[in-house]
RNA sequence: GCGCCCUUCGUCUAGCGGUCUAGGACGCCGCCCUUUCACGGCGGAAACACGGGUUCGAUUCCCGUAGGGCGCGCCA
């Protein structure tokens, strides 16, 4: 048998973190048999879905590199066949009628409550003729669900699980305006759509063994169940705005790679042994339900961001540019920074790239440490490069100015010679004249090798930025005096 | 309140009765490398929630307690 699973979100906002990663458990487990991945939009809450919702959770798997195969079904457009199925279920003695008003059902519950019960509905309609029935009342249609006996769900990652049908009441399956609820229409679909493992979130646990009496009831064969633990924030309470409740979009903007975010996801409550890092193929290989564990985890950016770093590392130099191109959009000032690309510049980039990435933990890194090729002279310095050029500081650069302009030819080799004899015949400690050149040149204290930088920059623009910060010297030396 | 689930270093986790003086990874601290920052290398601090059982022997099995999570709609 062909395995299938599927992704089923509401489109009532963006793709979060765990839907992500309920998204990716789905796909690495039809992936690793051979099998598919659909994706079924609930749409049927026709006040909270958006398209705009929709867009983004397309935009989302893509970008995570977890698409999934063939068209996305729409849950709303299927209504007609949901009404159906409940026919037959009303035929068959299934289901029935339920004249129940709001308020009763609320006061039934009211009254369960009280006595301590969990079956909320006390049946008042189940065996009840149907000629006593309240004229011009609409009736929702419920289950009739099994009194007495246990209801149980063989769960893949939950294990055994056991209901006493007592505690589980008839619910509705399609309600008195015609629509069918949630808790129908996803046993219906996952049914047409010939899904054999149902893999999503712990919080549908308890809805798992409702849609298994749903399933019983029609006769059908009940999916594999694996119900994954959530994600928790930091402090281990549920996960929201105020931990990292971000749609992928934002870990996107932050300058992450899919594969990291794959790798990171994939080891939040699943694992094999020790490994940490899982190439997309080994994850492929590896991933299976039993290996999740059963406790929620808590996000943590700082792996995410090591993993991230991992990978930036990892990637071709072309590959980390094209990967670039494709965050600018998504960033703030993308535009800005677009514009400045311009051929000989991402080709200086390129040549960087060796360097830059060992110290770039995101893509957003990456850009910003790359800033002082593409800045305009003269060059902003930060405050700790603007305290590292004192007048002594300033003094030795301009002493080392002619010594530099004699090199030739420019390479790193070279100037790295002219750089050690100078700070040896002052008896200063290479750093003394590495630092304030690094100032000079990129306006910041830290940044890739110092001899790199010359060759980045070519000889002009090397010895134009020092000048210019030799001449700052010299005009606050001028107004000094007076 | 009722039902269900969970509990190993700060975090993600390995462990599936003796291999545990509890392993790995991130983070943290120290040292080395070094022109800065990273990278890399070496070392360190750091955990089996608690109480009962079962057993020759419990991190591993069972039961409680405490703490946490999820669910309890004619929402999805």
């Amino acid at each position: 048998m062909t395995v299938v699973t599927r992704f089923a979100p509401s489109p009532t906002g963006f793709l979060h973190i765990g839907g992500a990663r309920t998204a990716l458990f789905n796909w690495l487990y039809a992936r690793g048999r051979g099998g598919k991945m659909l994706l079924r939009i609930e749409d049927t809450d026709r006040e909270r879905s958006t398209q705009a919702a929709i867009d983004a959770i397309l935009d989302g798997l893509s970008w995570l590199g977890t698409a999934w195969d063939g068209d996305p079904i729409y849950q709303f457009s299927r209504a007609a066949r949901h009404r159906e199925v409940v026919g037959q279920m009303l035929a068959s003695g299934n289901a029935y009628r339920c004249y129940c008003s709001p308020e009763e059902l609320a006061k039934m519950r009211e009254k369960a409550r009280a006595e301590g019960r969990t079956r909320l509905y006390d049946g008042t309609w189940r065996d009840r003729d149907p000629s006593q029935a309240p004229p011009g009342v609409a009736p929702a249609i419920r289950l009739k669900a099994p009194l007495t006996g246990e209801t149980v769900v063989e769960d893949q990652v939950q294990g055994r699980v056991v209901w006493q049908n007592e505690n589980l009441d008839d619910l509705v399956l399609l309600r008195s305006d015609g629509t069918p609820t949630y808790m129908l229409a996803v046993v219906v679909d996952d049914h047409d759509m010939g899904v054999t493992h149902i893999i999503r979130g712990d919080d549908h646990l308890t809805n798992g063994a409702r849609q298994k009496q749903i399933y019983e009831a029609l006769d059908w064969p009940v999916p594999v169940m694996a119900h994954i633990p959530l994600i928790h924030g930091p402090d281990g309470s549920k996960l929201s705005k105020r931990h990292g409740a971000l749609g992928v979009d934002a870990y996107r903007a932050m300058g992450h790679l899919p594969a990291a975010l794959r790798n990171y996801l994939v080891r939040l409550g699943w694992s094999h042994g020790d490994q940490e890092i899982f190439s997309t193929e080994e994850m492929i290989a590896a991933f299976d339900l039993p290996q999740i564990g059963r406790s929620p985890a808590r996000f943590d950016f700082a792996k995410l961001e090591n993993l991230n770093g991992h990978y930036i590392r990892q990637s071709a130099d072309a590959e980390l540019l094209a990967a670039m191109d494709q965050l600018l959009p998504h960033l703030a000032n993308g535009k800005a920074l677009a514009a400045k690309l311009t051929p000989p510049v991402r080709a200086q980039f390129l040549a960087a790239m060796p360097s830059l990435k060992e110290r770039a933990k995101t893509l957003v890194d990456l850009i910003d440490s790359a800033n002082f090729l593409f800045a305009d002279r003269p060059l902003p310095l930060d405050d700790k490069a603007n305290a590292l050029l004192t007048e002594p500081a300033k003094t030795l650069l301009s002493e080392l100015t002619p010594e530099l302009a004699a090199v030739e030819p420019w390479t790193s080799e070279a100037t790295e010679q002219a750089v050690r004899a100078f700070a040896e015949r002052r008896g200063a400690k290479l750093g003394a004249v590495a630092q304030p050149l690094r100032a000079a040149l990129t306006g910041r204290t830290t940044s890739p090798g110092i001899f790199e930088v010359l060759v980045l920059l070519g000889k002009a623009e090397s010895l134009g930025r020092i000048a210019d910060q030799v001449a700052g010297s010299e005009i606050r030396a001028h107004s000094a005096d007076r």
